[in-house]
DNA sequence: CATAGCTTGTGAATTACTTCACAAGCGCCA
DNA sequence: TGGCGCTTGTGAAGTAATTCACAAGCTATG
């Protein structure tokens, strides 16, 4: 299959959450234009998206709602459960803990990692804080696809060896620092400041 | 000035905060090769941003850490202090009013707003929930440069309607879905379903 | 069953973004 | 001062993403 970008790989998720707004409708077909309408993009955009991955559609009539919606998820890989770890007991560590989104949609947060010995061991929102020295040992009896990184910025390089080391392949990271990482790793990254300043810009420039 | 492509913006901010690392560290000056190696792009692709502002480089030394960064802060607007208003106090909401990152460049969380009764005139982290309905008119004497937009999926719409009749230009969204706003308006999303989704993706579809 | 009205799927054209490649400039040293 | 090594700034080239535009195909209707 020939290499999908990152900006296609968002809008899918975005089709995909329209589609399960109009399936708890009760709509039965779309049509590019409406799924571009929502998702504030141009029907062509959404026909070219699709047609990288077959012919979904009928002419004349649009998208079977819960056929595509299938599709994408198959697509986006969400058929199957993923195991994943947090790494970082602190703040944002516990929100995400906290975070319903995550089991609801496969995501089964099954163990938490961090370096502080203070926290090791303690009980935290229904898992116990084990040491990030025990990270590969553990993944080799429990396996973890994906390694939600909520670790402060210093302390981040070093976490994220041991995640490779331990063979996990994605990494979602809420640490602000970029990651080095081999190629066959995978890496979102979640920066509130970044996205802040984005809109500071905005604001300086508006107009030039 | 030439419109800007956002992926730049979020490149500058990288620098910066590799530039705020190295400025800690005392380091006088840096080359258009280390600032790419550690934002994970090319010298070119670093010097191309730049000079899309201006020539801030000395040919054969390279970019004098203090002053791009300087530089790098006055392009992004972050001179000076932006008014912020939280909309949305439920889990997510809170966690933001919580993080610390907001003040500590520049961002004042000055106001939080729900449309749930039952929380309105309540205490919350410092500051008191006020209703929705009073946002148009509170703007009028108290200025909001950016909503945070914390609300549950369903009633985003009508919430965005009320921030932008309040003038607000700039808005930073955590609810799963995809705001209509004018022209003038600008949105960043941060929507974790999407990244988690862009990782089951990549590892459903690994060397393919 | 023929026609009218829509909507898809997709090459071609366009636009946007990135990388190349090199002249020009700076600092150091003999 | 002149030459060498290094690094910027930037047109030109190349690559990637988006939009255009239209033939092809489906449905409904009379």
């Amino acid at each position: 299959m020939k290499r999908i970008a990152e900006s296609t790989v968002r809008r899918l998720s975005l089709y995909l959450s329209f589609l399960e707004g109009k399936e708890r409708e009760g709509l039965k077909t779309i049509s590019s234009d409406e799924l571009a309408r929502l998702g504030g993009t141009t029907s062509a955009q959404v026909r070219k998206d699709l047609s990288l991955f077959g012919s979904f559609g009928k002419r004349g009539l649009g998208y079977s709602v819960p056929e595509l919606s299938g599709k994408l998820r198959e697509i986006l890989g969400l058929g199957k459960e993923w195991q994943v770890c947090i790494v970082g007991a602190g703040k944002i560590g516990a929100a995400l803990a906290r975070y319903r989104g995550f089991a609801e949609r496969g995501f089964n947060v099954t163990a938490v990692y961090d370096s502080d010995e203070a926290k090791i061991g303690k009980r935290w929102e229904n898992l116990t804080v084990r040491s990030i020295a025990e990270l590969e040992r553990d993944a080799a009896k429990q396996h973890f696809d994906i390694a939600v990184l909520a670790t402060p910025g210093e302390s981040t390089a070093g976490v994220v060896k041991q995640v490779v080391r331990a063979g996990i392949k994605a990494i979602l990271n809420f640490a602000p620092v970029q990651l080095t990482v081999p190629g066959d790793v995978t890496v979102r990254n979640v920066n509130m400041a970044m996205e802040l300043e984005g809109l500071s810009f905005a604001l300086s420039n508006r107009g030039e």
